[in-house]
RNA sequence: GGGCCCGUGGGGUAGUCUGGUAUCCUUGGAGCUUUGGGAGCUCUUGACCCCGGUUCAAAUCCGGGCGGGCCCA
């Protein structure tokens, strides 16, 4: 990556890189490094960094703060652009959904019966029928559907909401990865046959690449084994990111329900010919965690690096003043971060009576992509400097005609990200021949018959969770690494969120 | 599911064993001053999770409750 910045800035005045803010005596701002201790990195930036609050006094329920509420909602926005236009329409059920509407689909139920919250009391009665708090849609959408959905001119039936929704998940919690409140993107289609239904799912994976490209983040799409498909569905497809620390975590998930639901809920539609057939249906689900992958695979020790497609502040304008220069210094920083909003971007003056230093930490921390240092040098000499975020690289432009020079740093630290985290996910993938063999963190991918017997067993042995096959398959043959039998696909395992 | 640890200003902590004035850092507020990578000084706001017990006296000891963290399966 290097290279290409400084193919890119070749001809422009381009300072040596500090790696990390590093004191003398190797202080760094946060408390712990991301190299060192990843999870209490994590648990501290989240919270310096100023997304969410912890501090709310029910476990699993953070409090979203300003900034990171806008920093959510602005990849909300990618998502809703997405949807319109693939032509699916938001919609918005209640958060309740009653006892008996929540039974009708049987492995739906077991898959969640445990983490249901319920409501039983209201206004000091007990409710004849209970009410739970949504844990994921498709009971309170399906009885709709059903009244919805009449014909085959209703189909397909493309619709999504974003909501919150509630599991009462007994493993640890963590901001944004695993929340008992967590803010939930949920696709739901209805489709006249299979083969519509798949087509779906094709541009289901079309919307997560390009999603996650915008937000720096690689991933692989797995096949999910039978044992650890979405309860109810008939097969689930899941994309996965890999975290620095070499456990991966879920991002997304597309999940094939045949007409599971339908028959359960009764979705019918009459056909062209007249005949009555059940809808065969998809669901795509994304949540919060969208954030914390772009946290965790970003952020480094000074703080979180926000892609410029999300970030709530895209450039900080940062006047360097002295007493005898400051009213001039400061209009010209104005006039810059005007310029920038003029040309679309989202920039913001800092104009705090702190010193220069104690701000670059300041928006560092809160991964704003570019910062713009302006003082009376840079004046005289006709001069801004730009420093990019992720890498630290300062630049000196020209102020006459610098907006393309920003916008094309901004492209670039965009691209970088991608490229790192994609080079990240393929380095972390290694092969393993046998269940013995000496294993690092990452993805292991080792030959797997198919048969659930001897994926357990890889799990067992290997202390990892099988994610599945990779959904694009790359042709193999070789054997598996437990029964050693002749295998033509390979399982792919990971310690996971 | 099993085990371990911990609750002290907004955040991080000392004090708890051995009961008696609650420590330090940071943050917040005011002022002076300073500004090309976290400046300094002065003043200032702010805390012992809850309930009960023992005691002249409880952050400290005992019991219960609630809350939180970590490890293993």
């Amino acid at each position: 990556m290097p290279g290409i910045t400084e193919t890119v800035l070749s001809g422009l005045s381009v300072e040596e890189a500090t790696t990390m803010p590093a004191d003398e005596e190797g202080q760094t701002p946060l408390g712990h490094r991301k190299s060192e201790d990843f999870n209490e990195w994590y648990n501290e930036v989240v919270e310096r960094a100023d997304l969410c609050d912890k501090r709310y006094p029910v476990k699993g329920l953070n409090i979203w703060t300003a900034h990171g509420w806008r920093t959510m909602t602005a990849i909300d926005s990618i998502i809703r652009k997405e949807m319109a236009e693939s032509g699916h329409g938001e919609v918005c059920f209640p958060l309740l959904v009653p006892e008996d509407q929540f039974r009708k689909e049987e492995q739906h139920i077991k898959g969640f019966s445990d983490e249901v919250y319920w409501v039983t009391r209201a206004g000091g009665n007990d409710l004849d029928v209970r009410l739970l708090l949504r844990p994921t849609s498709e009971t309170a959408m399906y009885p709709i559907f059903s009244l919805w959905v009449r014909s085959h001119a209703d189909l397909p039936l493309k619709l999504f909401q974003i909501v919150n929704a509630f599991r009462f998940d007994t493993k640890q919690t963590r901001a944004f990865i695993r929340m008992r409140e967590f803010h939930f993107f949920e696709a739901h289609t209805c489709h006249s046959d299979f083969e519509g239904a798949e087509r779906q799912i094709q541009e289901d994976l079309h919307i997560m690449a390009r999603l996650a490209s915008r937000l720096g983040l690689g991933f692989l799409v797995f096949k999910r084994p039978d044992w650890d498909k979405f309860p109810g569905a008939f097969y689930s497809l899941a994309a996965d990111t890999l975290l620095p620390d070499g456990r991966t975590l879920q991002i997304g998930t597309i999940h094939q329900y045949r007409e599971n639901f339908a028959r359960a809920y009764d979705i019918k539609y009459e056909a062209e010919g007249g005949e009555h057939r059940h809808v065969h249906q998809t669901t795509y689900g994304m949540s919060e965690r969208l954030l914390g992958a772009v946290v965790a695979v970003h952020g480094d020790d000074g703080g979180v690096v926000l892609p410029p497609s999300i970030a709530p502040i895209q450039v900080v304008v940062v006047p360097i003043l002295a007493k005898e220069t400051r009213e001039p210094v400061i209009a010209e920083a104005d006039a810059i971060a005007r310029e920038l909003q003029k040309t679309g971007l989202r920039a913001r003056l800092d104009n705090r009576d702190i010193r220069p230093g104690a701000k670059y930490y300041y928006w560092e921390l809160r991964g704003v992509p570019l910062r713009i240092e302006i003082g009376p040098r840079d004046i005289k000499e006709g001069n801004v400097v730009l420093v990019r975020r992720d890498t630290r690289q300062k630049a000196t432009v020209p102020r006459v005609g610098m907006m393309p020079e920003v916008r094309r740093m901004l492209d670039l630290m965009a691209m970088d990200m991608t490229a790192r985290s994609v080079s990240m996910l393929k380095s972390g993938v290694r092969d393993i021949f046998s269940l013995d063999d000496e294993h690092a963190d990452g993805i292991l991918r080792a030959g797997w018959c198919g048969q659930d017997s001897c994926g357990h067993e890889m799990e067992d042995r290997l202390g990892a969770k099988l994610l599945g096959t990779l959904y694009e398959k790359a042709p193999y043959s070789g054997r598996c690494v437990v029964c050693e039998r002749e295998a033509s696909e390979q399982a792919h395992l990971a310690r996971t969120y």
